[in-house]
DNA sequence: CACCAGGCAAGTA
DNA sequence: TACTTGCATGGT
């Protein structure tokens, strides 16, 4: 990728930066927690997730061998404010399963592989998508794999990138190719346009404080 | 009450 | 390959 697109990239985030500073992400204690979150979040409100992770720290399932042992059922009742509550009990069982059966139960050996081989391995475990992946090997494993999400897609829209027929993996190489791959940079980079998402890209197009309004012209 | 949040997988043609 | 549908809660 060319400097030009660097720059661009690097100008889009010293003023998302400027605008709201630090965004401390990932909120969870353990990369286990970072996991369950991620696929919990997906299509639900965070204030909603944050109800289900509560409930299962009380239920003491926040733990990859205690939620292997529950039923999917006890999992399901406790993650109800998630939306698809059923659906995603069995999404969390199958991520466990998996780590059980493939790593012997070693969370943290699955997740320090190198990105080449645990990204493939992600995407193939039914019910994690690229998103939800690049989530996982971002805020859980600490390697710099950018996330994508809707927010992402559309602030670039809005603000004059021609990305509206660019497919998930095109829009992360459009960042990774232009970014130095550091995943401290990537998360605060990731958070910031969430944040930027959450205040001025849901029903009103282009609202008038946000940051980014005549990026170019700076 | 209607509608939105907004990812993934499976099904269709 | 491209498009559609099921999932199914809680906040506005």
């Amino acid at each position: 990728m060319t400097d030009t697109h660097r720059t661009v990239m690097h100008r889009v985030f010293d003023r998302l930066f400027q605008a709201f500073g630090p965004q401390y992400w990932w909120p969870a204690d353990t990369p286990f927690e970072v996991i369950v979150g991620a696929i919990l979040t997906q299509n639900a409100a965070w204030r909603n997730v944050r109800k289900c992770i509560e409930n299962l720290k009380a239920a003491e399932l926040l733990d990859l061998k205690a939620m292997c042992a529950a039923s999917a059922e006890d999992l399901a009742a406790l993650i109800r404010p998630s939306v698809y509550y059923n659906r995603k009990a069995l999404k969390l069982k199958t991520f466990c399963e998996h780590v059980r059966t493939r790593w012997e139960g070693d969370l943290d050996r699955f997740l320090t592989q190198k990105m080449e081989d645990l990204r493939p391995e992600l995407l193939g475990i039914s019910g994690i998508g690229p998103e939800t992946a690049d989530s996982i090997i971002l805020y859980a494993a600490f390697q710099p794999s950018f996330v994508v999400d809707a927010y992402t897609r559309r602030i670039l829209s809005r603000h004059g990138w021609a990305v509206e027929d660019s497919d998930y993996d095109e829009l992360r190489d459009y960042f990774m190719n232009s970014l130095e791959p550091e995943a401290p940079f990537y998360q605060e980079f990731h958070a910031l346009l969430d944040r930027t998402g959450h205040l001025f890209c849901k029903s009103k197009p282009l609202c008038d404080s946000c940051p980014l309004n005549g990026w170019r012209e700076t």
